[in-house]
DNA sequence: AATGAATGAGACTTCATTCAT
DNA sequence: CATGAATGAAGTCTCATTCAT
């Protein structure tokens, strides 16, 4: 799946099992390690958007969320894993928009079901764009690949799930196919829209996810 | 747009104005110096596919083309550079392909057409995946993208053309909004496909073709 | 005005607002900085004496200094910033030779005052001369040119001062144009005896000393 | 003596006995290397003055000359040779001007002929500039000071032995430490007066000749 | 725990010079 | 003789990471 339907369309929460190497290094159990470790993921994705990520050096980092070098390496065992950091961060508000908005698609029509699906793929990307689009373009970069390949596999299967589920409403179909062709193509188009296109105001941001329901519903209900 | 709807769909060449930091130094003249910067070329691409960019260091590349640092610097201003003729070349590549197949649907009806157009996508990205697949993830770094958003703004305007010259064929829609939609999709359909999920028997290919096509057309024409 | 009038008969401090480009990167503030940032100073100034400027590389500088190449950027951002630490270190310790002699000067008469003049531009050239040489050979090169430049026009208005406060025992002239001479004079004459002619013996200098002088004393006094 | 009193004052021609490896490598007998090798050697001096002796590489010299690089290392070993030219050819064109204009200092009384000297040495500085200051910045780093020194001692040989021939109209002093004075004061102001504060108009620059004749004048009659 | 000085591998790049054609 | 492709030592500088205090 492509780089960009990171951290979309997810129903349920899930914990990222992060490799050792890229691990916290401690539970951050006291309030002050706690600000800093904070300090030091708000650090890194301020410097990721407003600088990009040649200039996101660790000892610029380190600098910017006001924390010695050394304290840095106390919490963060590498600068990938700062990078992770700020992809789990990331990925944890955008659960959180999206689970809070998605349990109710589960129960309505294929037609308003994938209106509310598709609704919500534009908002999780509207969350903090650019800096989704940093990571999006970077993570190839700092090897995390697979968890976002996992993550993405996560999504057709949940969206499976759903069609399963209205298979009544849809025409004959290899729902795994299907799957894989509205993921792909809600995905692909909202993060197209938002992140290059900039399409901010709201009538055509309206009019785009009528166009991508029609094109979901369409294909799959002939 | 989204930075794997690269090189795809055009109908026309283009010729690339290089900006003067990935501009080539010299025109290799001589039979020599071709090989030499062919064997740049390909070295650099050879090292993208199996080490990935990280690797692809100026002194490797020499290394591996069997060349000095001062004759890579000779003919590529820079690590980039190379990185854009490697583009370069293999959007040429792509192309050749594109060209030769893509004439023929500018008669076809819908139908026909759309799948001709799909099918030359799939063509398009088995020319050489996993050197498309790093390309498009590191094209942020090399700062190519203006290059790439230009090339896809004409790939809309491409299939927007196609629209208009099949307007009776087609539903009462916005046709810039439209083949931003079908683009989008075809793309990201045949990227992922290709790139991410390895599919490589011809009947699986067959089928998300004729799925592509469904969900275009299906889109199009209600 | 001449790259030897270097750091010659100033009567007062100045600070030097260094361009950020050859500006120390960082204070050192704790003892083994300061010792590292002394250490490499000090073995740029030895190479620079008994190598030449060619051969201070900056790897060669962080080898005698025997400190890493990556301390030496922790501290100077570029090879010039060194070599315009080692110039600002002789200026100064040219000052406190030059401020501590100068005073006496201004109340004495022209006679005396020449005299005090021409003796210190030796003093002051004797300090490290070896050094002095090198530096006033490379500051082109450096490109603190027009450091030095405000410098030494701060040089001629001093000494066109003390002839302004002595105008009624010197002939009718214009004083800036007398500053010119009298202070490239002494300059050229103090800086060849001392730098290339290799006067050592106390007598030699001493004629030189009555000879300047004279020279000096006879142009204003006719 | 300074590296600003080259090619100064010189009351003959001399012959720079070139060491072998700054030797040109042959006689260019014929016209069409006659004219490479002056094409290579204006190309230097250009782009000395133009771009500054860091840009002056072989290959841009002999791009600019319109020659192969190939070429250049005919007819000059090294690099440093076609400086060394440069500095030949250059010290060539003031000796032209210094010789028709400098023997009848000869047979002039001191305050005449000091006069001639100085105009002299001021018409000498003015025949380029440019390449006069470059050329004296950087001939430390060209390794061809011990050619200017020797050059310059004989300068005060020439000089005392005016003095010598001149010596009832002057005080009773040792000559050599007189002609040191002289010629060391006379081409610091002149040097200076040109290339530093780029006095242009001729009042100015006849008054400046006034003033050091007036200086050396007054130094040597007392 | 925190600090920040120190490290050094390694990246990019230039340029004087050589040599096959 | 001319050409210009090729060479590679050497230089500048960065940055992730370690470690003594």
């Amino acid at each position: 799946m492509s780089d960009h339907s990171l951290f979309i369309l997810a129903l349920m929460a899930w914990k990222m099992v992060l490799k050792p190497l890229t691990n916290p290094r401690k539970e951050a159990s006291q309030e002050r390690s706690r600000a800093t470790v904070d300090a030091l993921v708000e650090a890194t994705a301020r410097i990721l958007v407003r600088e990009g990520f040649d200039k996101a050096s660790t000892n610029r980092i380190a600098e910017v969320a006001g924390v010695s070098i050394g304290s840095l390496y106390q919490y963060f065992p590498s600068k990938e894993a700062l990078v992770a950091a700020v992809i789990d961060r990331h990925s944890q508000d955008t659960m959180r928009v999206v689970r809070r908005e998605l349990a109710k698609a589960a129960t309505q029509p294929i037609e308003q079901g994938v209106r509310t699906l598709v609704a919500v793929a534009v908002k999780a990307h509207r969350i903090d764009p650019k800096l989704h689009r940093v990571l999006s373009e970077q993570i190839p970069r700092v090897g995390r690949l697979e968890k976002v390949e996992t993550f993405s596999r996560e999504n057709y299967a949940l969206f499976k799930a759903y069609l399963e589920s209205h298979r009544d409403e849809i025409r004959a179909v290899d729902l795994g196919l299907a799957a894989f062709i509205c993921v792909t193509s809600i995905e692909a188009v909202t993060h197209n829209a938002v992140l290059h296109h900039k399409i901010v105001s709201d009538e055509a941001m309206e009019a785009l996810v009528d166009e991508a329901t029609r094109l979901v519903v369409g294909y799959l209900t002939d």
